[in-house]
Order: C-alpha cells, then structure tokens, then sequence
DNA sequence: TCAGACATGTAAGTCGTTACATGATTCA
DNA sequence: TGAATCATGTAACGACTTACATGTCTGA
C-alpha cells in the first residue's frame, strides 16, 4: 500500500477511533523501512502523481504479530470535559449544569452518528456486499468479496463484522456517557434543591 | 498554590481522567505569569525546600472563566485496542477473542478501582467530613469543611459531589466498554460457528 | 543517620499536527 | 481553463514525557 492509501484508510474506516496525519505516517514508513520492517516498492507514474508502494517484511510481519499480542495501555487519561467539570466545582451550580448540557449534546450527536454508520454495516455482516460507501472509502484496501468461494466469504464477514464491532464500542461508550448525563443532572438538581432549602432554614 | 501541590492535586483527586507532568506544570506557569494571567509570590524556604506560591490574577481568573465556557474537544479519538481488534480483523478468530478477553480483565480491573474511590467519597456528600484519604492527598488544596457554616456545608457538599459524579463517569464508561465485550465476544462465537459449519458443508 | 519525601527547575527527546512546496491529472 | 483531487514529502512548531540536577527536611 501506499500511504496515501492507508491515509484513507484511517480516515474512512477508523476515524471514530484512530487518526493519523500524513506527517506522522510518510515518516514512520521511512522509519520502517530504515529497520527492515517494510520495503519500498518502484514509484509508478510521474511527477507529483507518482504513488510509492510499500510492502511488509518477513521480519516486518513477525513484528507485527508479536505487537498485537503485547498489552495495550489502557484507554486515554486525558478528558478535557471531566477537567472542566471537576475544575466548575466552586463555580455556580447553574454553569455546571450548562457544561453537562453541552456534553450531553455532544454525545447524543456522537452516537447518532453512529447508529447510522451502523446501519450501512449490517448488511455486508449478513454476508451481502459491501455498501458502495465503504467499498469506495476503502477501495485500495483490497476488502473481500463475500460473493464467490466459502473460505473468502468466511474472512469477508469475519472483517465486516469487526468494523462493526468498532462501531458498536463507540455505540456502547456514548450511552455510558449519556446515562452519566442523566445521573449528573438529577444529582446537580437535588443539590439545588437541598441548597435552596437550606439557604431558606 | 505551588507547582508541587498542584501536581499532588492533579495526581491524588484527577488522576483517573487528566494527569500532568513537573515538566509541563512548571513551563506552564512559567507561561501564565509571562502572559500577566498569574503572579509568583516570594520564595519562603531556602534551598532545594524552598516553595513558591503562584496566584491567578483579575486577568486569569477571567481567562479562565471564558476558557470553562469554551467549547470542549469530544474525548480523544485514539484507542489502541480498537486499533489492534481492527488489525486483527484478518487473523484468526480465537486471537481476536484473546484480545477481547485481556480487554475484558484490563477494564474490570478499572472498575473495581473506581467502585472502591466511590465508595470513599460517599460519606462527605452526605454532609460527612472529607475521607482521611482525600483529605491527606488533596491536602492543601484548601478543602471547605463540611461542619460549621450553612454556606460552607453547601459548597463543601457540591465540591463532594462533583468529585464523586468525575467518578461515576468513570464507572459508567466502564460498564459500557465490558457490556461491549459481552456483545463482542457473543458475535465472535456465533462467527466461529458460522464458519466451522460453513467449512464442513 | 540515612532513606525518602519535599520542592523546583532544565535539557533532551518523542510524538504529533499544521503548513507549505511540488507537480500531474481529472473533470466540470 | 482552472479548481479539485491525487500523491509525496519537508520544516517548523507545540505538547508532553523522561531523566537529570540540586539541595533540604523529616522521621524511623
């Protein structure tokens, strides 16, 4: 593939949890190649339209299988919200409220974006082409027809299904965060409530 | 506050969803006080025990209120283990499962950890004092008391319960990202099967 | 007395983004 | 014909981490 391709890629696919820029990845593939991870391929075509084809290695393959068995950290530890929120602590009970509002939003359009992600997906899971709009967004990237031989279709589903499932963990952590919303509010709420009565007493 | 207190503060009480480093922390109120958003008081102490406060100023403190208001980026778009189950997406289904499962552990270990800091931090939003814990860690954070004044007890119960709900968050991405795993590892034992009967046919 | 917490800072380096430069090709 | 897309790359910068340097005070 060439990084362009694998740009798309990212972008298309995996957008909701990964990015990267192209600074990053011409880099890392000369990096790559520096340590005999991957080689690279003839340019093809001229001038500012040339493509540059990188392949994997042997060694670049072994690597790989062993980093996808090494532990993952655990997801990130920075969420510039709870920051605000946790900071808000001092502040008007109503501003809190507005900053869980405004996270709430945000997250309900989140998960409605993926619900209708979602629903493009299901149908290739059934064993059912790809929708044109992946196919299209994934185009280079060689997806498997779930036409033709049992074996391809078993693979061609197994990776419809796992997109899926990356959709579906974005599903999942939106509603945790909304059903957080609810529970924030109602707490920010009975708060209010005490605080008024205690001010009255 | 001094550079040192913040980062027990940040370390102690917001460690689960933000964290700095002395190099940042230090660079950084170096900055404010170049940008006039904060003041460096007079060093007390001598030598390598010597402190030195930093307070906002009239400037910061309304920098600061328009930055609460500001619009937050949704949280990071950058997981690892979405990354690793999509690239496995080709490989077998029983190291797809494997990777699932060490997800499973990896947030149910989290989990726990956060039901035990809730548990904690329960009694001082009934009104209670601050849990030795907290109170050593967040120490000269400067936490109200909830005893005497009806003002005081009302800002020291919602400091409690802000604290307590940044935590709740936490458990309630928890519980959504292991219902997931449930999800992903019924759908990948269904493909298994799938595929064994697809195979023998 | 001596390890460990206290406390501040600097330097070096990694990671990642944005902006820019270049130039071919496609298509309205 | 000219804007958009294709495609690769570099340079500059900012955010952040790690490691180090320095010296003091506290408590087992």
């Amino acid at each position: 593939m060439a990084g362009y391709d694998i740009k798309k890629l990212v972008d298309a696919g995996l957008s909701h949890f990964w990015s990267e820029s192209y600074g990053q990845l011409y880099q890392t593939l000369g990096r790559l190649v520096e340590q005999g991870l991957a080689v690279r391929g003839e340019d093809s075509g001229t001038g500012g339209r040339r493509r540059v084809a990188y392949a994997i290695t042997e060694q670049g393959r072994s690597e790989f299988r062993a980093w996808l068995k090494k532990d993952f950290e655990a997801p990130s530890v920075r969420n510039e919200f709870l920051l605000k929120f946790f900071l808000a602590s001092r502040g008007e009970v109503a501003e809190v409220r507005q900053l869980v509002l405004g996270y709430q939003t945000q997250q309900g359009e989140r998960l409605a974006e993926y619900r209708a992600s979602e629903a493009l997906l299901r149908g290739a899971v059934e064993g059912g082409p790809w929708p044109d709009e992946l196919r299209h967004a994934l185009g280079r990237v060689a997806l498997e027809d779930g036409a033709e031989e049992s074996a391809a279709r078993g693979r061609s589903t197994q990776q419809a299904l796992i997109l899926l499932l990356t959709l579906r963990h974005g599903v999942h952590s939106a509603e945790g965060r909304l059903a957080w919303c609810e529970e924030a509010l109602s707490a920010l709420e009975a708060l209010a409530v005490e605080t008024a009565r205690g001010e009255k007493v």
